[in-house]
RNA sequence: GGCCCCUUAGCCAAGCGGUAAGGCCGCGGAUUGCAAAUCCGCUACCCCCGGUUCGAAUCCGGGAGGGGCCUCCA
């Protein structure tokens, strides 16, 4: 099956159509890090990782870089104004945004390279720029010269001789352009720096992305990822260096996704309404907030707030219901089945997984694929309904249907990084006293009911309701859960 | 001022020329002693005005409203 992307750079979908066939290729763009991670800063990973996720499962060999810029002009005002050194700051923040990551089961990143562990590469490639004449040296700074890149201005449709006549980018009296922006910034007293052969400095902003991206993933690479804010300057610098520097296309798709909005604002911390993450994650699943992500699509603007978190959980929570159906059905977890075989299921429920592909090949539409993940479970409900597989005693070919039908959720849902391992536990079953309290009270309860003693009955449900513990009669025999 | 993008039910959201997926909420029904859970059913003048077309939410033009970028930003 062809997989059309949408590219920023043609304005339109295109075939994925790899570089090396069979390969793909992944740069996303990570953050800067001198402030722990907000909603925003998930938005990116978790969708990249979906795309991943979804690339393997069909048949691609996929490498996956997101960087870390560990030195910016940001670190060092931060760093000084915390009292801490530009490391200690680089490395606290950074192990931040790892754990935020791995909450939200983002693990399919083959490498986090860092800006710092790769000077010598930027080096090298600024000399490059300089040989070539795309670059020149200016007073202890290196600049990009944007006039010697006749196609400047591709991605964002920017022209140059506008930059100049909108006169907000900074003037500085060592550029030739003021378009031109610096690959090299010489450093001030007091500052961090690597020797150069244009003096003590650091690397500009958008270099570390194109030496990394070359370095990890080669020259040409199939797709350059991030957020919709970085189209420019940042890509388009990245654009317009790499290719000056190699003469070859830099990516062939250009991904952008869409900012993550609170009240109807951008979420950044330079709006200062930023949620952070850590925060977020004492209050809300981590899936519920993967879930919210992946439920629209991932180039338009998504809309944060807590009624719409707790909307996504009411509409997860039956899913994690029928897991425990399944559970109690089958005699296994359902976080046991193994993934990537919906194909060995009944046509009727195979065909989801069909659907569900369809969707995903085009422009990666998890908003659609999560509509088939609904489907679908309402389809294995209907199963479960029409085999009777709840009453006492169910057909055992029926439960072995059941199972094998089962794991085209189990595929699907493991595609979008959904469902990967149980939610906690609850205390209530675990404890030793309260369990088997519970248990005895529904045993009282169903010997009420045999003597249609209903207020009896009733008062112990209402007791338990109290007590946060829903009681669900079935054919048979009667469960419980907390909430 | 320049460059992008968006506007679908109470809310979120898919839709990419053939007469509107899905979710949340709400309302009926099945089931239940009653509930819960589950299943079934119901809820859309697709921002407005023109145009193209046999046919438009989908294409084109104009208008209104909203957002992003042009300065650090995922």
């Amino acid at each position: 099956m062809t997989i059309r992307v949408y590219s920023t750079l043609t304005r339109r979908k295109e075939d994925l159509v790899p570089v090396v066939a069979g390969k793909i290729s992944m740069y996303v763009c990570g953050p800067t890090v001198y402030k722990p991670s907000h909603v925003g800063h998930m938005v990116g990973p978790v969708i990249f990782d979906t795309i991943k996720r979804f690339l393997v499962r069909s048949g691609y060999d996929v490498k996956f870089v997101i960087n870390i810029t560990d030195i910016d002009d940001k670190l060092i005002v931060e760093s000084a104004r915390r009292g801490t050194s530009v490391p200690a700051l680089a490395a606290e923040v950074t192990a931040d945004y790892m754990t935020c990551l791995d909450c939200l089961d983002v693990n399919s990143v083959d490498s986090f390279p860092r800006a710092t562990d790769h000077i010598p590469e930027i080096l090298a490639m600024i000399s490059g720029l300089i040989d070539k004449g795309h670059a020149y040296a200016s007073d202890g700074d290196v600049y990009f010269d944007v006039g010697s890149d006749p196609d400047y201005g591709k991605l964002c449709n920017r022209d140059p001789d506008q930059l100049e006549a909108g006169a907000r980018i900074e003037i500085s009296s060592r550029k030739r352009n003021p378009g031109d922006f610096a690959l090299w910034k010489g450093a001030k007293p007091s500052e961090p720096f690597w020797p150069s052969p244009w003096g003590n400095g650091r690397p500009g902003w958008h270099i570390e992305c194109s030496a990394m991206s070359m370095k990890l993933l080669g020259e040409s690479i199939d797709i350059h990822g991030g957020g919709l804010d970085l189209q420019f300057p940042h890509h388009e610098n990245e654009l317009a260096q790499s290719e000056s520097f190699t003469g070859k296309p830099f990516a062939k798709l250009w991904l952008h996704n869409g900012l993550m909005k609170t009240g109807d604002r951008k979420m950044s911390k330079s709006e200062g309404n930023e949620i952070v993450v850590g925060l977020l994650l004492k209050k809300h699943r981590a899936e519920t907030l993967r879930c919210l992500l992946l439920s629209s699509h991932y180039r338009s603007p998504i809309e944060y707030s807590e009624d719409r978190l707790l909307e996504v959980q009411r509409g997860l929570d039956g899913f994690h219901r029928f897991f425990q159906r399944f559970e109690r059905i089958v005699g296994e977890s359902f976080y046991g089945l193994p993934t990537g075989q919906f194909e060995l299921a009944d046509s009727h429920f195979a065909a989801y997984g069909t659907r569900f592909v369809e969707h995903m090949a085009d422009d990666f539409n998890t908003g659609a694929a999560l509509g088939v993940l609904h489907d679908l479970l309402g389809a294995l409900n209907r199963f479960v309904e029409v085999s009777r597989l709840d009453h006492p005693a169910p057909s055992a070919v029926a439960v072995s249907d059941f199972k094998r039908n089962t794991l085209v959720l189990r595929d699907l849902s493991n595609i979008l990084g959904l469902f990967q391992r149980p939610i906690s536990v609850d205390t209530v079953s675990q404890d030793d006293l309260a369990g088997p309290l519970v248990e005895f009270l529904i045993e009282l309860r169903n010997d009420a009911r045999k003597n249609k003693d209903f207020a009896m009955a009733d008062r112990i449900r209402k007791k338990l309701a109290d007590l946060n513990v829903t009681i669900e009669d079935r054919p048979g025999s009667s469960g419980w859960r907390r909430g």
